[in-house]
DNA sequence: CTGCTTCACCTTTTT
DNA sequence: GGTGAAGCAG
């Protein structure tokens, strides 16, 4: 009689976990110990074992981690679809609220402000407060609101608690955003959890509902949770009849969006007689590779005491690769990926996306395909933007941001003068910009109120066309009938054809959805699960290499890892501060970069680096100096020529220019530009000091000669 | 009103 | 190096 699936291939710890039945379970899983294969089998042991899959709901952080356990659970079932909620925090809390909006006072068809959206409300409140940006930026603004909402503050609460000058202006500005925000009939990323955790507070007969519809919960990422969303694991877990949390302090990685290790560490303390078991074997790395990152972490004090035990042998030790600078280290990366068979088997972790670009270009030269990880991401590009936002206003014309992004796009005639007028009067009638455009104020011009009222026939026959037609057919449709496709038709421009790709990605991706999701998608589906989506799921372990943030890289394991930039101001990150809290968050960012190795770690750091389009001196990171030395095979590659490699002067000339640090830009060699005469190269130089002059070939203009401290001359 | 040019500021990390 | 806001000419 041969096991179940749910329980084939587990360890007795891991069996444990997935067999315990009733009341509050944590699995402490330390990185590589199968925490994803404990979670997607619980699920399919609870399925298998008779419990109603309708009440089993699965949080992740990531919907690519959420797509990955429904399918791992569904093979696991034998291919039966599974009926469970896997999904994010937020998409579980959306669903709840699209049930429950009038409850919680909502629009029907409320919409969700991304990121972008909430900066330029808080830009907008703050200058109709008359607050200089120079006080505060929006940003900083924008996550102090993110954090008193996180900490299930109202506005008006935390307005009421500021006593500075600063705290109370932030006061202010969060009380009209509040406003502006629910003018536009929308909720902002936080809202969306804090909403269903208060409406659950104050309503004990949904709150009993809800609990009759969760009745076993699992929690994946729990060192993730904040406050807010540990709020609602215990609404609903405290009489669940189970719940199951599963995490590791020493992957905390988001303290800095309101993150709380606490949660984990307290987990008992807040669920008395919770069960605990601890997941110690490491069945990813080698073990030189899990010293290594094990010798880095135990530098951290706030963490459980744990010891993670290698499965697998000792392999290579870690290489440490010191390079005098960026290119050196972004050229050995990548030959020594070269050697590799399989590009799909590497990843080159990164603190911030920027950093990427070295790597990109030299896969490029090498023709070494690659993926890269977040980025640039899909649904925050302009073109899409704008299309989603004729489709949310055909699914809502009143939904404001959406109109006041797209009112004038393609350009036709309605300026900065009418959309404050507009703004103006849809703020004093209290009514959305929708309605008002219905009944211009007075002060328009003709023209002004001709072209709103063409717009409006636009979005009318755009919300009839909603009612029946699906969301890609409406999309292709109106992308033609604004405008907005021949804005970029014909173009040869890189950049124009690239936003025609996107917008055919976009209907595709469309279709995509209506497939999976069958005959009644509706437009509103597609539009939340849009909002929710975040990099267009360009899943890693393709083809190609993976270039991740080391934030992005969690949850992702590859044969070959290198991070990259272990530098001083990247790990630690220099907006991190010296706090012993921030520090332990950065040594564990690094810890995360280093357990995705499975065979070979490799670390590397520059001593100059291009930062901005300047070369800066870079200090070796002190992480470094905390990895056990025994584990690390260090190289130091310099070259033997001086550094600072500028642009070569012609494409025959392979000879490589020198310029010194400190001996001034403009050397021989030089690339530049010149106001009137655009881009050159230096090609020569006479005398020196003031006296400097300049011999400059353009692109454009051929050659000319400058004395270089008049000329304006400046390095391109 | 539009489209072009210039200039400041930028960068953590993401649902 | 790149992007978005502001400023200016048509």
């Amino acid at each position: 009689m041969s096991e179940a699936p749910s329980l084939q291939g587990l360890n007795p710890e891991q069996k444990t976990a997935v067999l315990h039945e009733r009341g509050p379970l944590l699995v402490l899983a330390g990185a590589g110990s199968g925490k994803t294969r404990v979670i997607t089998h619980r699920l399919a042991r609870l399925v298998e074992t008779g419990v109603d899959p309708r009440t089993i709901v699965a949080v992740t952080f990531t919907n690519k981690a959420a797509e990955e356990m429904r399918e791992r659970a569904r093979k696991l079932l034998g291919g039966r679809p599974l009926l469970s909620f896997v999904g994010t925090f937020h998409s579980f809390a959306l669903r709840f609220l699209r049930r429950n909006a009038a409850a919680a006072g909502l629009a029907p068809r409320f919409s969700i402000a991304d990121s972008a959206d909430q900066l330029s409300l808080v830009k907008e409140a703050m200058d109709e407060l008359g607050l200089s940006e120079q006080v505060f930026t929006p940003g900083a603004v924008r996550s102090r609101i993110s954090h008193a909402k996180n900490a299930l503050l109202t506005a008006q609460a935390f307005a009421d608690s500021q006593t500075d000058y600063a705290g109370e202006r932030i006061g202010r500005v969060f009380l009209l955003y509040e406003r502006k925000l629910a003018a536009a009939g929308a909720l902002d990323f936080d809202d969306l959890i804090v909403r269903p955790v208060r409406l659950l507070r104050s309503r004990p007969d949904l709150l009993a509902a809800e609990r009759a519809r969760v009745r076993h919960l699992l929690i994946d990422e729990y060192q993730d949770t904040n406050t807010v969303q540990d709020a609602l694991v215990k609404l609903l877990g405290e009489r669940a009849e189970s719940l199951c949390a599963v995490g590791d302090e020493d992957q905390a990685i988001y303290r800095w969006r309101g993150a709380e290790v606490e949660h984990i560490l307290r987990f008992d303390e807040d669920f008395p007689g919770a069960r605990i078991v601890p997941l110690e074997r490491n069945y990813r790395s080698t073990a030189g590779i899990l010293d290594a990152a094990s010798g880095l972490v135990a530098n951290n004090r706030r963490r459980r005491r744990k010891t993670l035990v290698a499965d697998r042998g000792s392999g290579p030790r870690v290489r440490l690769w010191r390079f005098d600078e960026d290119r050196s280290e972004a050229e050995a990366v990548a030959r020594a990926l070269a050697e590799r068979s399989e590009p799909g088997e590497v990843a080159i972790l990164y603190r911030t996306n920027a950093q990427s670009r070295p790597f990109e270009e030299e896969l490029v030269r090498r023709r070494i395909p690659y993926v890269v990880v977040g980025g640039m991401k899909f649904y925050e590009r302009a073109e899409v933007k704008d299309a989603l936002a004729y489709l949310r206003l055909a699914g809502r014309p009143d939904d404001d941001l959406a109109f006041r992004r797209v009112v004038n796009v393609p350009a036709r005639g309605i300026g900065k003068t009418t959309l404050d007028q507009l703004a103006k009067a849809a703020r004093e009638r209290g009514v959305s910009w929708w309605q008002v455009s219905g009944e211009p104020p007075p002060g328009l011009t003709e023209r002004a109120r001709t072209a709103l009222s063409r717009f409006r026939a636009l979005v009318s026959d755009l919300a009839a066309r909603a009612e029946t037609e699906s969301p890609s057919a409406l999309l292709e449709h109106l992308l033609e009938a604004t405008g907005y496709s021949a804005l970029y038709h014909g173009s040869e421009e890189r950049e124009d054809v690239a936003r025609r790709e996107n917008l055919e990605e976009l209907v595709s991706s469309a279709r995509e959805f209506e497939r999976r999701s069958g005959e009644d998608a509706t437009l509103a589906e597609y539009l939340d699960s849009v909002s929710l989506a975040t990099d267009a799921d360009a899943a890693a372990g393709g083809r190609g290499v993976t270039l991740s943030t080391l934030h992005a890289a969690k949850g992702l394991e590859f044969p070959a890892v290198f991070v990259v930039g272990l530098e001083e101001g990247y790990l630690p990150h220099g907006q991190s501060g010296e706090d012993e809290d921030e520090l332990e968050e950065e040594r564990r960012l690094l810890y995360v970069g280093m357990t995705r190795a499975k065979d070979e770690l490799t670390l590397s750091l520059a001593a100059r680096r291009l930062v901005y389009g300047r070369v800066q001196p870079r200090m070796e990171s002190r992480f470094v100096s905390e990895i056990p030395r025994e584990s690390v095979d260090e190289r130091t590659f310099f070259a033997s020529r001086p550094a600072f490699v500028t642009t070569h002067v012609a494409p025959e000339d392979e000879s490589q220019e020198v310029d010194l640090p400190g001996t001034g830009e403009l050397k021989r060699g030089r690339r530049v530009r010149h106001p009137r005469y655009g881009y050159g190269v230096i090609l020569a130089q006479e005398g020196s000091g003031d006296e400097t002059r300049l011999t400059v070939y353009f692109d454009r203009a051929g050659k000319k000669k400058f004395v270089a401290r008049y000329a304006d001359l400046t390095p391109a």
